[in-house]
RNA sequence: GGGCGAUUAGCUCAGUUGGUUAGAGUGCUGCCUUGACAUGGCAGAGGUCACAAGUUCAAAUCUUGUAUCGCCCA
């Protein structure tokens, strides 16, 4: 016997478990011979990371489509693993090995410290993985990757090298954002740009020829002390006569130039700017543009170096611009302070001020790559559902910046650069290679030194969809499941990652590496806050599971996941879906107890009850609707289907239906009747499992164990496939019982009717078809609107009885009993009324030619018939009205 | 400044190519311990579809503008 609840505790782990132990995870399990592939990578978490509300999201819409096409018998691959996120990783090994009061990583040295962070990913790394599982995630665990594997790694290496050979990856001396606290250089998408409040600085540099000064504009006064010239605008009248003279530079003394370049803006501050070409992006293109000294004046850590006076070197940045605000000041040389708002760039990671750093590093010739990768999505062999994501991929491609790949970092894929003593740089993808080469080179064998840098960690998750199935050997895998059918990820990594994957799939394998791009929404709390650990507001997805299980959080985020819109999680939705599951529970439970169970060979085409041709055409009608949804990547739409169907259709009104003919004497139709009670439930379990797998596994297996054996698990069941259609007839013979009772419920209810209380019906005007499928379904009326008696009549309805319509027929329910007249002719009069604004809406359309002429065809028959109808109701209800003030 | 999106019931959200009496969950009200389910059943109240103008026989839906909010990129 299925007990009263489903307990989600109790079977999750449990299920999980055997289906990973059978095997059904693995790639290509449960495919039928030549079946299509169908595959997935997974966006490779943080091995730092733990399970988010993002993750959730992400995980269950892949498992949804992955358990789906699995159903249908697709040769399935999802490939999980994850990535060895350089900063963050060995952020936190350090931060671990402090405060157990251990040594510096300096302080121990490179392979000591790697080491360190090797066995700290065997002990912690699989936290997200595990917590992958709890969410019941169908990834092939026996193919996880990790992208420093050392499969990953030759890949990165070959890939390095190839780019190199090919000018794609080259060394450059360009300014790059410097974090001063991880000391390493990070990307543009690393930086995060704030709004401060801060102060704009307006300084008198004095002209060295004594003829007076000019004003520069600054945001940060420290900078001036790497300055190597003036900028105007050339067409600015207040500086013209200036251009070409030098100023010397206060503090320091060195004479520098007055350039006109239009990137000096006449509006901003003095309209004279300061130029510091190794310390700002902008004035680092100037500088070049007019010949300028680059003049690096901090260091690693961004303090000032030895190439600025005496006084300041050593000074922390800030502390330097305290100082030399002071200083100016001193000399008479600080014209005005002013409130000034900018943005000033923080490390995402360290939220320290970035510096842009004059430094030589790595870089990746994107603007040559993103070409063919901006052509794929151009042209439609890959394509970003919902569409309109195109425009933000096309709009980065097509302002794309070379990709600095060099990170100062020892955690991650060490370069495959080896210098020579005279600096040669040898790019190979082994030390024996590039020792090999340098040999050719210089003749002689020489001692080789490999580049001290990583790459960036996107440079490995670039080749992901390829590295991840085997590449650069060419395995069955890449041949079989390469290019992957849809990637499923947030918009927040569209350019990080995807961009990436699509530039580095098609240099190397020529191919994109997925058909498809599904984006969906970013999780955010129930006031539209992203969620994050400083706002407090996060979610945690585990909590959710251990209160509500997994189905619930999974088939909340399914339901929520409309394209094109952020999911705003309230918890109350969780509640009504984990309160779903208790219902279909309970239905099978229903089932059980009436011996319902699924028949071998049943064939829902063959039912002669209507009620069982009827809901064998529901079942039809939403596999349909299920599986254009999950096709199309409505994930919304498919779950909203299931769960209409479960409860609306087959737990209020068939189940409903069935009882009397479960209690009849009639044995032929109560076997067909629970032999299709348990094949629609079989169809629920099966439909429902991509979106709900440990609940729809536990009833699946329970039921087979009473009902003969199931041949397989669901997670390997066979997605339906019918040769039944609806049955036009059994649909509008159970509408119209449907609409008889929905009726007499409301009116006995508005009417005060006490539920318990048995009353007849009598029924006028019926037609004789209608008034045989009544008689029918005496039963279930009855019992569903609780009448005592269902009789035909052709009179007028008797004293004292409700009055009302459906199905084009009078109905009479005559409780002269418990009848309050006033509140009937309330009743009539406010139905009446309603029905007559809405035939007179309708007349206001036919009435108009426009309508007659313009409007097709069928939507004016419509508007006629839909006239005809209400006006035959209303003429009934008048008729009761009237007569009921005959009485009074 | 550029781009994208949102605004529909108290709250969280659906609403296909314009034609429905604008829906669901949750909350609210009334009734019901009716033999699957009180994590439930039945019935009900609740909406000028942000605002304005336009296109159309017909607008929540298309166009333009306004307001408010959000995100991304400068």
């Amino acid at each position: 016997m299925i007990d009263k609840s489903f307990n989600p505790q109790e079977v999750e782990e449990r299920l999980y478990k055997s289906w990973e132990e059978s095997g059904a995870f693995k790639a290509g399990a449960g495919a039928k011979p030549g079946a299509d592939s169908f595959s997935i990578v997974i966006p490779p978490p943080n091995v730092t990371g733990s399970l988010h509300m993002g993750h959730a999201l992400n995980n269950t819409l892949q498992d949804v489509l992955t358990r789906f096409e699995r159903l249908r018998g697709k040769d399935v691959l999802w490939q999980p693993g994850t990535d060895h996120a350089g900063i963050a990783t060995q952020m936190v090994v350090e931060r671990n090995i402090a405060q157990q009061g251990g040594p510096t990583r300096r302080e121990m040295g490179r392979d000591k410290f790697v080491e360190l962070v090797w066995d700290w990913k065997e002990e912690s790394g699989g936290t997200i993985t595990r917590q992958l599982r709890r969410l019941g995630a169908s990834c092939d665990w026996s193919r996880e990757r990790f992208t420093m594997d050392d499969g990953l790694s030759a890949a990165v290496r070959k890939v390095f090298v190839a780019l190199h050979k090919k000018d794609l990856i080259y060394r450059d001396k360009r300014l790059v954002n410097w974090d001063p606290k991880f000391l390493t250089a990070i990307s543009d998408l690393e930086v995060v740009n704030k709004e401060v409040q801060g102060s704009m600085w307006h300084f008198r540099y004095p002209l060295t020829d004594g003829s007076g000064h000019i004003t520069v504009a600054t945001t940060r006064p420290e900078t001036m002390l790497g300055d190597s010239g003036v900028a105007v605008h050339p067409d600015d009248e207040r500086y013209k006569a200036l251009i070409g003279k030098t100023v010397t530079l206060p503090l320091v003394g060195r004479e520098i130039p007055i350039v006109a370049d239009s990137y000096a803006d006449p509006e901003q501050g003095s309209g004279a700017v300061k130029i510091t070409p190794a310390h700002d992006f902008n004035d680092f293109e100037v500088g070049k543009r007019c010949g300028l000294a680059q003049i690096n004046i901090l260091d690693e850590h961004a303090n000032l170096n030895d190439e600025v006076p005496e006084a300041y070197r050593g000074m922390e940045r800030f502390a330097a611009r305290k100082k030399i605000i002071e200083d100016i000041d001193a000399l008479g040389l600080l014209e005005k302070v002013e409130d000034h708002t900018l943005m000033v760039p923080y490390g995402d990671r360290s939220d320290v001020v970035i510096e842009p750093y004059l430094t030589d590093q790595w870089y990746v010739d994107a603007p040559t790559l993103a070409k063919p990768a901006l052509e794929s999505v151009e042209q439609e062999r890959t394509r970003f559902v919902p569409k309109n994501w195109e425009k933000t991929y096309f709009e980065w491609m097509r302002n794309i910046q070379p990709w600095c790949v060099s990170r100062q970092l020892w955690w991650g894929h060490q370069i495959p650069a080896w210098y020579g003593p005279d600096g040669t740089v040898f790019v190979e993808e082994t030390e024996d290679k590039a020792n090999a080469a340098a040999e050719a080179h210089y003749g002689k064998s020489v001692e080789l030194a490999q580049d001290e840098d990583v790459l960036d960690t996107w440079f490995s998750s670039a080749l992901w969809p390829f590295s991840t199935l085997g590449w650069p050997e060419q395995t069955d895998e890449l041949k079989r499941y390469y290019p992957t059918s849809v990637l499923v990820t947030g918009f927040d990594i569209i350019f990080f990652w995807v961009a990436r994957m699509m530039m580095q799939g098609l240099e190397f394998t020529g191919e994109e590496p997925f058909a498809d791009i599904y984006v969906h929404a970013l999780v955010r709390d129930k006031n539209g806050q992203k969620m994050s650990k400083s706002k407090g507001n996060v979610v945690d997805p585990l909590e959710l599971i251990g209160q509500y299980g997994a189905d619930a959080l999974r088939f909340t985020l399914a339901a929520m996941a409309a394209q094109g819109r952020d999911i705003k999680l309230d918890e109350s939705r969780i509640e009504g879906y984990r309160n779903f599951g208790t219902k279909l529970w309970n239905a099978a439970r229903f089932c059980e107890m009436n011996e319902a169970f699924p028949v071998a060979g049943f064939d829902p085409a063959a039912a002669t009850q209507p009620v069982n041709r009827w809901i064998a055409g529901e079942v039809a009608r939403t596999e349909q609707t299920i599986r254009e949804a999950l096709e199309t990547y409505k994930f919304d739409e498919a779950a909203g289907g299931l769960y209409r169907f479960i409860w609306n259709i087959y737990c209020d009104w068939y189940l409903e239906f069935i009882k009397p003919l479960l209690n009849s004497d009639d044995e032929a139709a109560k076997t067909e009747t629970k032999a299709m009670a348990a094949w629609v439930l079989d169809q629920i379990l099966v439909m429902l499992h991509p979106f709900s797998p440990f609940i729809t596994e536990e009833l699946w297996q329970r039921i087979g164990e009473q009902a003969g054996g199931r041949d397989t698990m669901l997670i390997l069941a066979d997605w339906p496939s019918y040769t039944h259609a609806a049955d036009e007839a059994a649909d509008s013979e159970m509408a119209m019982v449907i609409e008889l009772i929905n009726e007499i419920r409301s009116v006995r209810s508005e009417m005060n009717v006490p539920a318990g209380a048995k009353v007849p019906l009598l029924v006028k005007g019926l037609s004789d078809d209608d008034w045989v499928a009544v008689q029918r379904h005496d039963a279930l009326i009855s019992r569903m609107a609780r009448l005592n008696d269902i009789a035909s009549t052709t009179e007028d309805a008797p004293k004292g009885a409700i009055q009302t319509v459906a199905a084009g027929a009078s109905l009479f329910l005559p409780v002269a009993d418990v009848m309050d007249l006033g509140a009937e002719q309330a009743r009539l009069a406010k139905e009446i009324d309603k029905l007559s604004g809405l035939i007179a809406r309708i007349d206001g359309k036919l009435n108009n030619e426009k309508f007659i002429a313009k409007a097709p065809e069928h939507v004016v028959a419509l508007e006629r018939a839909k006239k005809v109808e209400l006006e035959e109701n209303a003429a009934r209800l008048k008729d009761a009205l009237a007569r009921l003030e005959d009485v009074t």
